[in-house]
DNA sequence: TAGATTGTTAATCGATTAACAATC
DNA sequence: TAGATTGTTAATCGATTAACAATC
């Protein structure tokens, strides 16, 4: 009963309801309206009621919504239930932070190779997974046929590997990077991670609050 | 000339505006028109226009942009010549990797301080700082009085580190956990960096060009 | 049945794009 | 001066909120 073309603004709320409903059947809840939801996660109700039906009606009049199903409805929305096979390149400080500290499963993907061009990295074993030589990405890709890369390493290094991965059938980029793949290759789906960006949004508010 | 109220998303695109501006003048490009840099960076003229008019007019009609002198602007605009003061609690292999990998000097923030509680942690040097225990928070900030934390420890413990570091005179953070600050201390400015809702997004998208 | 709450349509609000007069 | 391009106003588009009929 999905309705074509659901703007990315929804899309993006998704993961945000999924965890509060897990804190919900935490702690025992299995029946919410969207005004308890709302207080709760400081939307609107309106708003609410008309994210979920994008994707066809959830709830019951006069009920509310069931927590657990609704839960697993969103898990199936976002594809959590039909993992896409990754690849993580650069195991830096913060490829490696990446590689340990996520958990790649409980959100629709399954991390499958890791891969770095210095010698004194590769070899290592972060999370069951081996560190290979960038130099096997080419056969690796080949025989396991990854959709998505999560991209670690130096900004000058990325372009060239983004347009190999690319050729090798790569679909998704979790981009760590500054590069900007969606200028160069506009049929990428591309997630940003732009930790700079960030800072500096909170400096500007920051000063909004202290200045003038 | 700045007009009040200014939007969430012209604030958001600042910090790509400099990074662009960045690159045009490590290129030797001194001068740009709207339409050049919308094309560059694949957004419309009148959106660079509009969004560079909400702080006041830096270009010049008949000539356009003068790249350096627009990214002077848009540095004291976010703030990035004032720094503040900023420590990061959680030095596990997030908190590491943001404290050695992220260039905090150039996106307006000094980072005085590093803290954690594991004993096995606490005395490590990473970039210069030493990691203090988390029991010398207090007296740290008293002392310090820094406006901001980057916050990198397990979502459980985060809630009560930050009631303290508010009482403390924080009034900014970074937020790499999963806790919603801003639920509990609504008067908080707060930045969140969530790779898992990330990644679902990116999920959702991939199976969006797969399936049906 | 009566009360509650959804799904959905209509109204409002805000952001983006288009157009053009001002001006360098 | 003539051409170019801004700053700014007006038009369009999209997202959020409000309202309410449908229905459990």
């Amino acid at each position: 009963m999905t309705k074509g073309a659901i703007s990315s603004l929804v899309i993006r709320r998704m993961p945000r309801y999924y965890r509060f409903l897990g804190e919900l059947q935490e702690e025992g809840i299995t029946r919410i309206s969207s005004r308890e939801l709302a207080e709760r996660m400081n939307l609107t109700a309106s708003q609410i009621r008309q994210d979920f039906n994008c994707f066809g009606g959830f709830g019951q009049q006069g009920y509310g919504y069931n927590v657990g199903m609704l839960r697993e409805e969103i898990a199936h929305i976002l594809g959590v239930d039909r993992p896409q096979t990754a690849i993580l390149i650069g195991v830096g400080n913060i490829g490696k932070a990446v590689a340990k500290n996520v958990n790649f499963e409980s959100k629709g993907f399954s991390l499958i190779g890791l891969f770095d061009e210095k010698e004194s990295i590769v070899g290592q074993v972060v999370k069951n997974t081996p560190v290979r030589h960038i130099s096997t990405l080419d056969e690796f890709c080949r025989e396991n046929k990854p959709s998505t890369a999560i991209l670690c390493l130096p900004k000058t290094a990325t372009k060239p590997i983004v347009s190999q991965l690319i050729n090798l059938g790569v679909k998704g980029f979790m981009n760590f990077t500054s590069y900007d793949i969606a200028l160069d290759f506009p049929n990428a789906v591309v997630e940003n991670v732009h930790f700079g960006d960030g800072l500096m949004t909170l400096s500007y508010r920051l000063h909004e609050k202290q200045d003038n």
